[in-house]
RNA sequence: GAGGUAGUAGCUCAGUUGGUUAGAGCGUCGGAUUGUGGCUCCGAAGGUCGGGGGUUCAAAUCCCCUCUAUCUCCCCA
């Protein structure tokens, strides 16, 4: 018989313990702060409708879905992003859930797109979204969620780059160039990357006048503090209502923002980001963490006034963002930021005479009953290399009893990191030996 | 999708101008007179040299194709 060689799919992934202890740890991070912001989960079918994913974030994103006709000959296609998926459930659901609605989705989505450095063809993304509201607050409370959320997962050196749509699409229609909009802001968002001059030769290429490109490119420069930039946009855009209505937008968030504890220097108004995905109509933001630019943004979004508006007739607009589990998770590990604790359980119970087995079952129940992890050894090795075992996995404490402590009712408590037990009696009386047990775990995870 | 670089044990790599049974460290497993781990010592397992084809008496080594990883373009979390 000859052997199938295991293998994954280009851009797919195994996940051994190590990495998923984690990877788990982030999304805990995640749903936590989400809910402490009132967000509720949701989760929708890996598997949509071709119709309802086709056209809706771009023509990109169309060629990188996976799509494939099912058995009963549906035209089906794995969701891109979890954005599309909120829209449509918005539409069928909205009824029973009531505006504004706050939900949080994470799970895997799917782009057949050249893997690289922090991009996958299947990776997580930890989404959260505002349905059913027009209102700034829901604008300001989005940043202070990626904010804090980059906080508690452990990262202060990090900067959320904020835009709004309207002020691009402001810009270019006071230069008349709305047709070609997507080119023209796709140039523009490689400002960080190629430079003034590539920037320049690209608009050149799309048959961008020289006076128009000057025009953009004065704008695309404009920097400083928060109010500087809003004072050079209004100046600059003063005929565009829009814009206008755009950068009052932009400078209320700003205000809020500071207002709430951001520093100034978490967040910074960059009018060359765009954003690639076209249902983005106001604010949009981007993350990126300072130390290591290259990898991309780890947390985008923005607002969507007509996402759902495909779906039904019901005005629905939205504001969310998305948090990049596994391209954040990539960089940590660059960054040599990720520790190393694959801890399964804090209790090890070698199965030391496997004739007093019941006794050991009936010693971790006694310690998982007070919500400390247990783990019985599966065979009956030397205790030697059973503690070796123990050792190797880092269990803090194990519960040593043979024969001859059994008989008395005894367990010896080794605190695994001095080498050093104590003798206690368990049986019938488990208030001094669970005592002594917390006692040493309580020690041992500050410590650890 | 296009182009550049790479691919040898689980991991990090060595392997001389093509030349016998492809090596090391770490890790894994076992042992060091059978009731106590991290050190040390001994031993073992583990490789179709990414895969396929070609050149040659002979290929890990040279050529072609392919797969995978990585980088650039593109796009994005």
């Amino acid at each position: 018989m000859t052997l199938i060689e295991p293998r994954t799919l280009k851009g797919f992934r195994d996940f051994l313990p190590a990495k998923m202890v984690q990877r788990e740890k982030l999304m805990d991070t995640a749903k936590r702060v989400y809910r402490r912001y009132g967000f509720l989960p949701i989760d929708t079918p890996a598997l949509e409708y071709l119709e309802i994913l086709t056209g809706k974030g771009s023509e990109e994103t169309d060629r990188q879905m996976y799509h494939f006709t099912d058995a009963g000959g549906r035209a089906v296609g794995m969701r891109f992003d979890l954005t599309v998926p909120l829209a449509r459930f918005a539409a069928q659901h909205i009824n029973e859930l009531g505006t504004p609605f706050k939900r949080y989705h994470i799970a895997p989505v799917w782009r057949g797109e050249t893997p690289q450095d922090g991009r996958f063809r299947e990776f997580v993304q930890c989404d959260f979204d505002t349905i059913g509201t027009t209102g700034v607050v829901s604008d300001i409370e989005t940043a202070l969620v990626i904010h804090e959320l980059l906080l508690e997962i452990g990262i202060d050196q990090f900067r959320i780059r904020i835009n709004n749509r309207q002020i691009l699409t402001g810009l270019l229609e006071t230069l008349d160039l709305k047709d070609q909009s997507t080119a023209v802001l796709r140039a523009l968002d490689k400002l960080d990357k190629v430079g003034a001059q590539g920037v320049g030769k690209e608009l050149e290429q799309v048959g961008i006048s020289a006076a128009q490109s000057e025009k953009i490119f004065q704008f695309a420069q404009i920097q400083g503090s928060h109010d500087t930039v809003l004072a050079k946009l209004s100046a600059m855009l003063e005929s565009s209502p829009l814009a206008t209505q755009g950068i009052e937008r932009l400078s209320t968030v700003s205000g809020a923002l500071l207002a709430a504890g951001v520093p100034a220097s978490r967040f910074e108004i960059d009018v060359s980001i765009a954003r690639g995905l076209d249902y983005y109509t106001g604010i949009i933001f981007e993350t990126s963490l300072l130390e290591l630019p290259r990898i991309g943004s780890v947390c985008s979004g923005g607002r969507y006034d007509n996402l759902a508006g495909l779906f039904t007739k019901q005005p629905l607009p939205g504001i969310g963002a998305s948090l990049g589990l596994d391209r954040l998770l990539a960089a940590l590990e660059k960054l040599g930021r990720l520790e190393q604790t694959a801890r399964a359980a804090d209790v090890f119970i070698p199965l030391f005479d496997p004739d007093r087995m019941n006794d050991y079952f009936a010693l971790a129940s006694l310690v998982r009953a007070q919500g400390i992890s247990a783990e019985v050894y599966p065979e009956p090795k030397k205790l030697g290399q059973q503690l070796k075992y123990a050792d190797q996995r880092g269990f803090l404490v194990a519960l040593i009893a043979g024969a001859r402590e059994l008989d008395q009712g005894i367990v010896q408590i080794k605190d695994m990191r001095t080498q050093t037990a104590t003798e206690v009696v368990w049986r019938n009386q488990p208030e001094a030996f669970l005592d002594a047990l917390n006692a040493i775990l309580g020690l041992g995870k500050m410590l650890s």
